[in-house]
RNA sequence: GCGGGCGUGGCGAAACUGGUAGACGCAAGGGACUUAAAAUCCCUCGGCCUUGGCUGUACGGGUUCGACCCCCGUCGCCCGCACCA
């Protein structure tokens, strides 16, 4: 980042009665300052309330980005400002530090995992205390430290022990030239983005945490959590995807299949539509669908074209509908001369209910797509309330809504609702093969989280295969299953698995050789419970019961809308699973919850087109002529395309890093700008002119301050009541009150509106203290009001508030210091303001008492001459008066 | 494809959740100070016509005394989709 000059020089000389502020020997004194008087280090055994707040820990990817340092700053400030309201806060940081870029930066730069990782930690820990957080680094800790996973292995062995883990097969991405498994970022156009080989799909058995056992809680406990967006509820709701429905099995027509096969069991949650069924739809990976493949090969090589798919369901779901006729037909449940085909379909999954639909095309539009394609029947059952059964059709928009039975036999005229039950209990007594045909059943969306990842850099699952006593729990006593060090990535696939010897175990058992699980956990296992470890982050144990349940839930957690569904609900079912294995006593890990924005910045780029190059900012120089922007080379002087305003990424080279910005202009300057202007829930866009903007205020604020401060220090805060520094007081105690609501609502942008608004208050009367002599009553006041105004932004610029603090002469720390009180008789007015309106539109003003009665306000509101103008002499038809807000006369 | 969200001046936004649309800031323009520049300070700033008014919150409808806010529909952009973190 390269910054005009004369922002970089920060003068010795004394220009007038103050000098510049310099971020750069201040920032550090004060850090230094805080470091030593342990004052964010916080005690487990405080009396006081507690409050906890924790911002989503940081993946150690090398350096802090911009979103990091406005997701930080924002927690800060909520712990700044908890603090100073009186509360024993915990605030604490971290690293989510296993994962896949270690494992690509060891086979691109032949680094080992461990030391790319604790080197970019070293780096992002520094970048971080820069940044001034008032964090308690003594509880700092990495997933990656053994003494964290170690921990983490013990709860697995705890789940274990519950059953609440499992093994089953399940499919992977699998590379077949690389010979490993493949994340789903990893498959580009169905092909392995390092080989390019078509990427195939492998069954593997493989390790699962059972949150579907906590289905029904995870979803009814969603309406107790009403300090959460209601976006992230309802993003969950729809995820775990409760459905009240039916199994319905539909008999086979003739006698060639196999027993197994003489039904097939279809779930539904529209049996209502059952005569409009006009195809069943089966998984790929059906048994019906395997058994069909043995000996037909068009079947067989349509199921191995879905299957390599990949595994993704957005892959899955954009792909184009397709199926294939198994030849099998099936008796419609209420018509058994009725014969219905029976397709595989590429849009139906195996781990979805039971893996085979009934189509019924007038009521669902993937249904009638996939109807018009094979040429199969489409029958309307459902009509809107209030059509005409006679000329209802649908054509290319199937109907999906709810209304009245039609072409549906005893069904007609029923309510889609009626239709339901009626269909369900007629199937439920009804019997087929000695079992009732269909069931009401309750089903969800959301399936077992599938833990195994075939990696070296994660938490190793600590089981022993044996081949005499099977899958043998590794004995607590002999964790942790460490990783080893002394592996390599010359050759594709897990180094835990071609390692020489560490595979190499005795069964705990029977003592005879075993080998070790080379599985390691998904990371997403270890982020679901580090908030509970930083309670006690060093005790033996994985937590303290006791203390963890004294500082949990987070009251306020922040991070990206991102993890919105997974990282949210795994660290939910976590929180229960501790709960059923006696670590803690509660189910819900965050009351509170807010998602910021990211961070955004326009794009530059050379050469237009296809084959253009991205350009970082600091390379740019921006020109301005006639209302239009152009973008140059700084060094050439070439001209660049302004691309569009994306989110920062390596890719298009549009990030601004904080370590310059902080170097340039200070951490405050950066934690400023990051929270104002924007909501914090929405994007932010990043400009240079923005982080001037913050800084100039920065410098406002302690010129402003510095040279009012000699007639300032030697006098005692107090208010006035009356007389010339009552507005003074007035400014400050009314921005008081409102910047207390804004911190509290998390609304940083507003707070910042309302410190900008008492600096424009206090300009004037700091600037005349300045230079004349004001007297004391003058000076206590504005004293007092300069106290206010550092206290309000020191959460947000709290080097600068130190700074500013000492220099008014006020003693101790601003970080230590209590939240200051509001006095009611300084915020409210006597009078008020009212628009008046004429016939909803505003023609004028209204300022009377505030105390004044309805009929006053009426009175008064028809004396004024535009209101009496606009009756002509007429009666109005009515006047609304809502007290303290507007009156609106209709005529 | 499914799910979720967003859309207000040249730009970021505010509007106490149905009550003055545009607070505050950026950019721009004008002025003061200065030998000059920077910094600083003052003024203007949604659009259209004439002081006063008309119009305006993506677009089209609706409810209401009153709609950025609630309802229905349309368009555009963004995020998530289970092995990225």
């Amino acid at each position: 980042m390269k910054v005009a000059p004369k922002f970089l020089i920060y003068r010795n000389s004394r220009i007038m009665a103050s000098e510049r502020y310099n971020p750069r020997d201040a920032e550090p004194r004060w850090q230094a300052e805080w470091n030593e008087r342990e004052i964010f280090k916080t005690d487990n055994d405080d009396p006081r309330d507690k409050y906890y707040v924790l911002e989503m820990f940081p993946y150690p990817s090398g350096r802090i980005h911009m979103g990091h340092v406005r997701n930080y700053a924002m927690g800060d400030v909520v712990a700044r400002y908890k603090r100073a309201r009186g509360y024993n806060v915990l605030h604490p940081m971290g690293w989510d530090a296993f994962g896949m870029p270690a494992e690509n930066a060891a086979m691109q730069n032949k680094i080992h995992p461990k030391e790319w990782t604790y080197a970019n930690i070293a780096t992002m820990r520094g970048q971080l205390k820069s940044m001034g957080l008032s964090l308690d680094w003594s509880r700092e800790f990495a997933t990656c430290d053994v003494e964290y996973y170690q921990r983490q292995q013990s709860l697995f062995l705890d789940f274990l022990d519950k059953g609440l883990v499992y093994r089953k097969q399940s499919k992977v991405n699998w590379d077949p030239v690389d010979q490993t498994v493949l994340a789903n970022e990893q498959v580009i156009d169905g092909r392995g983005w390092r080989s390019g080989a078509l990427v195939e799909q492998r069954e593997l058995t493989q390790w699962f945490f059972k949150i579907t056992d906590f289905s029904q809680d995870l979803l009814d406990s969603l309406d107790e959590l009403d300090q959460w967006p209601e976006k992230v509820r309802l993003m969950q709701k729809n995820w775990i995807g409760r459905s009240e429905g039916l199994t319905l099995r539909w008999e086979t027509v003739g006698n060639e299949l196999p027993e197994e096969f003489r039904d097939v069991t279809v779930y539904t949650t529209r049996p209502d539509t059952l005569f409009g069924a006009s195809f069943l739809a089966i998984a790929a990976d059906h048994p019906l669908a395997k058994y069909v493949a043995a000996s037909n090969p068009a079947v067989a090589d349509f199921a191995e074209e879905c299957r390599r798919a990949g595994t993704s369901l957005a892959a899955l779901e954009t792909a184009e509908k397709k199926g294939m006729d198994t030849g099998v037909k099936v008796r419609h449940p209420f018509d058994s001369s009725w014969e219905i085909p029976v397709y595989i379909a590429n849009f139906v999954l195996m781990d979805y209910g039971t893996g085979a639909i009934f189509g019924c095309p007038s009521g669902d539009q993937r249904d009638l797509d996939f109807a018009r394609k094979y040429d199969l029947p489409v029958v309307p059952v459902v009509m809107p309330e209030g059509g005409d059964a006679a000329s209802f059709t649908v054509g290319d928009t199937a109907y999906d809504g709810d209304g009245v039975m039609i072409n549906s036999r005893f069904l007609d005229g029923k309510s889609t609702t009626d239709a339901f039950q009626e269909v369900a209990d007629r199937l439920s007594a009804t019997l087929l093969g000695g079992k009732p045909q269909a069931e009401r059943k309750v089903n969800f969306r959301l399936r077992d989280w599938g833990i195994s990842r075939q990696r070296y850099w994660g938490c190793p699952i600590p089981v022993i295969h044996c081949d005499e006593c099977g899958v043998v729990p590794v004995p607590k006593k002999d964790l942790p299953v460490q990783l080893p060090d002394d592996i390599n990535f010359d050759k594709p696939g897990n180094p835990l698995d071609r390692h020489p010897t560490w595979r190499n175990v005795k069964c705990p058992h029977c003592g005879k050789d075993a080998r070790r699980e080379t599985d390691t956990m998904d990371t997403f296992v270890d982020s679901s419970w580090y908030f509970a470890r930083f309670t006690a982050p060093h005790a033996d144990e994985p937590v303290i019961t006791a203390t963890a349940d004294a500082w949990l839930p987070v009251d306020q957690y922040i991070g990206g809308i991102e993890h919105a569904i997974l990282h949210l609900l795994y660290s939910r079912f976590f929180t229960r699973a501790m709960r059923e294995t006696g670590h803690v006593n509660l189910k819900e890990p965050f009351k509170g919850l807010f998602t910021q924005g990211m961070v955004v910045h326009e794009t530059y780029k050379l050469d237009d087109g296809a084959n253009g190059t991205w350009v970082q900012p600091s390379e740019i120089r921006l020109e301005e002529t006639d209302g239009v922007r152009r973008a140059f080379l700084a060094e050439s002087g070439q001209e660049v395309t302004i691309g569009s305003i994306e989110k920062m990424s390596k890719s298009k080279k549009n990030v601004v890093d904080p370590d310059d910005i902080i170097a340039s202009y200070g951490a405050d300057t950066a934690r400023f700008f990051m929270l104002s202007d924007s909501p914090p829930e929405r994007d932010v866009i990043w400009t240079e002119a923005g982080v001037e903007a913050a800084h100039r205020f920065v410098q406002r604020i302690w010129r402003l301050v510095s040279e009012a401060a000699p007639a300032l220090r030697g006098v005692k805060a107090a208010p006035a009541e009356s007389g010339e520094a009552l507005p003074v007081s007035q400014a400050a105690h009314k921005a008081l009150l409102a910047v207390a609501n804004d911190y509290d609502r998390l609304g940083f942008n507003k707070a910042v509106a309302r410190v900008y608004e008492l600096v424009n208050a206090l300009a004037a009367p700091l600037t005349k203290a300045a230079n004349e002599k004001v007297d004391e009553a003058y000076a206590s006041a504005l004293r007092e009001a300069t106290q206010i105004l550092v206290q309000l932004f020191a959460p947000i610029m709290p080097h600068l508030a130190e700074e500013c603090w000492k220099e008014i002469g006020c003693t101790g720390l601003i970080s230590d210091a209590p939240w200051p009180a509001y006095l009611e008789s300084l915020v409210v007015e006597n009078t008020v303001t009212l628009p008046v309106q004429v016939n909803g539109k505003k023609r004028g003003e209204l300022t009377i008492a505030r105390d004044a009665s309805q009929s006053d306000v009426e009175a008064a509101v028809l004396a004024l001459d535009f209101v009496t103008s606009a009756l002509a002499g007429a009666t109005p038809k009515k006047i609304v008066v809502v007290p303290q807000r507007i009156v609106n006369v209709v005529v």
